[in-house]
DNA sequence: AGCTTTCGCTACGGGTCGTAGCGTAACTGG
DNA sequence: CCAGTTACGCTACGACCCGTAGCGAAAGCT
């Protein structure tokens, strides 16, 4: 648990008055995320939330704009468990996130929450933002971890061209996190071993390896 | 336009009686698509489409389950338009039906309407089927297309296991759909012919070309 | 014709939305 | 300790959308 703090709901809180409950904060975003379970994103209503949350509903409108912004934060939570231990080479480390983040998207809290609020966000600009800081950006470190250990271990090349850098790990990123996403949400197979073994073998060494391999 | 029939939304209909009016389905379709634009996915009520269709609420809902229903057949027409014109080349067929691609995503009822059915579909096991039935299956013919020709032209080597080959075609399908997803949806960023080229040679030779290429 | 199915329309109870108003609780600075 | 400030729980409200039922009229088939 990296426990990265997450933004609080509202900016500012300014001295003198009764401060916020950070434990309302904690059991509606966990609550956010049981009704999300139990009842999916499209009838999970704000009333919902706050009963299961033991709160009013009034105190969760004070804090969040809108259903889509509240499961954001709910679910941004789990993403930052995401690790990528050191497991000698360039390809089990692969092979070790892309499982990783198949069983975060194995639970069912957020294969719901997170295709449900990027629908939305195609829609809302704030929301989009929002989502990129507390959930995607976060997670290109891991892009960048890897890539380090694995120039270190003299797998890839050091790269001069700093900008190129940057623009190839947000390539391989989008290629590894789009790839397992549409396997396990789209396609809805499972994303296992042997699964990930063929993807990181593809990864690596192109098409026509892995092709030729089989 | 290939134009592959799309299954009626109720399956038959017994001789005798007044036939339901194609005219009234394609402007539920038409409207749905239209409000999709407007309102977004999860604002979007039923009766708004029917009214914006110039039918009644009650037609609409003979014919269709719910939102959800409507939404992919609505969605469903637009991805049959994706094509696979021979280029020349593995690598240019690549980056031609990687921007093709791109630019059906960047429709704004395409947009909208795919990553929330498939949210919705995480919680709705036959939807999940519809969706796979009409969208997402249907275009794994491209990689079949494009494999073939490859391999005419000599790029990728023959297959002797179907099985595996089967299998092959899926991943490269997860891969390529899901990262221009995720670019396009989730980074939110253009998917251009700069993108489309490095995502290519990233595809055909790995990663540690892709690196020292640059 | 007569039969069958669809269509448009109206109306309904039930649920959720987001907000307003009020009295009370919690914490701070003088 | 007390006044000031902010958060909380509760209730109530109009507005909207849902999904269905019931009706008479329209449009086909045999």
């Amino acid at each position: 648990m990296v426990a990265g703090m997450q933004s609080p709901p509202t900016p500012a809180h300014r001295p003198g008055g009764r401060p916020r409950s950070a434990a309302a904060d904690a059991a509606i975003l966990e609550a956010t995320r049981q009704v999300l379970v139990e009842i999916g994103w499209s009838k999970l209503t704000l009333g919902a939330v706050a009963t299961r949350a033991g709160v009013a509903k009034t105190t969760l409108y004070r804090r969040w704009a809108g259903k889509s912004e509240l499961v954001v934060d709910a679910v941004a939570e789990l993403f930052d468990e995401l690790e990528l231990p050191d497991r000698g080479s360039l390809a089990a480390d692969i092979e070790g996130v892309v499982l990783q983040f198949a069983l975060l998207l194995g639970r069912p809290e957020t294969k719901t929450a997170l295709m449900a609020v990027v629908a939305e966000s195609t829609t809302d600009e704030p929301l989009r933002h929002r989502i990129r800081a507390s959930i995607v950006d976060r997670q290109k470190r891991l892009v960048l971890a890897g890539r380090e250990r694995a120039q270190a271990r003299g797998e890839l090349p050091a790269e001069p061209d700093g900008v190129a850098a940057a623009r190839t790990a947000d390539l391989i990123f989008d290629v590894i996190a789009g790839a397992v996403v549409h396997r396990a949400l789209v396609s809805a197979e499972p994303v296992d071993e042997e699964w990930a073994r063929r993807f990181t073998l593809l990864l690596l060494d192109g098409l026509a390896a892995a092709a030729a391999t089989q």
